[in-house]
DNA sequence: CCTAATAGTATCCTTTTTGATACTATATTA
DNA sequence: TAATATAGTATCAAAAAGGATACTATTAGG
């Protein structure tokens, strides 16, 4: 059955992927569970700390993740999906899956046109 | 099991729906099958020309869809999704059904927060 | 007292995306 | 002959996103 296209909610999921570094810190934080701010800026090669701070509060006002600050000197925080955020997680393979066979797709069609 | 950060392909499928007006778009075509530009351009309120022409060869680019110019005057061009842009439409759907839970749960999470 | 470590902010700049508006070609119709 | 319809382009401006860099607070350790 077809979605009606005024009551498109497509855009509010999207909307939480979007963002040049989400997917990869979102699957960061499902590959390990739990994670410091300072790993994942290891793990995410080329972000700033800006982007990345960036990246995760709009991640934590959405419920995907949590943000736990532990009193420490110096500080530590980490970052981790919620129960919640784990609903996204089929969404992201099948992103994952059919980004894949397009990777394919694309690659084919570029041969072709070289022939 | 979980996707490789390094190897995600999740972005691969993302950039196909980013875009303004792409997934209302995607939706239009999805229901109607075909449509004309200017169909287009009625049922995609607020989308300007350079708009809708700049999203459809971005997916026309990806193989979504397909454009088919009739050689008339005034001139007829129609818009329709691909054998292969069909594969997409369980991920739109995915995002459709996680989108309307999601905006449910930014509800109560204002009706709460307003306690 | 100086340095190092962590998790950020603040500021400025560049690039990308989006938007508003005006313009074009051309056969048909009045 | 002038207006109309369609599917666009072209140009300029505004806004959003992203990036580089420098700076901050605090305590433990040497």
């Amino acid at each position: 059955m077809a979605i009606e296209p005024e009551l498109c909610k497509v855009e509010d999921a999207l909307g939480i992927l979007v963002g040049k570094w989400k997917p990869i810190i979102l699957l960061h934080l499902f590959k390990k569970g739990t994670q410091r701010f300072s790993e994942l800026k290891r793990n995410v090669p080329g972000i700033t700390q800006k982007m990345l701070t960036k990246q995760l509060r709009e991640l934590e006002d959405e419920d995907i993740i949590e943000r736990v600050v532990y009193p420490q000197v110096p500080p530590k925080v980490e970052y981790s999906i919620t129960e919640y955020g784990k609903s996204l997680e089929p969404i992201l393979h099948a992103m994952h899956e059919w980004g894949t066979k397009h990777t394919i797709h694309k690659q084919q069609k570029l041969k072709e046109q070289n022939m």
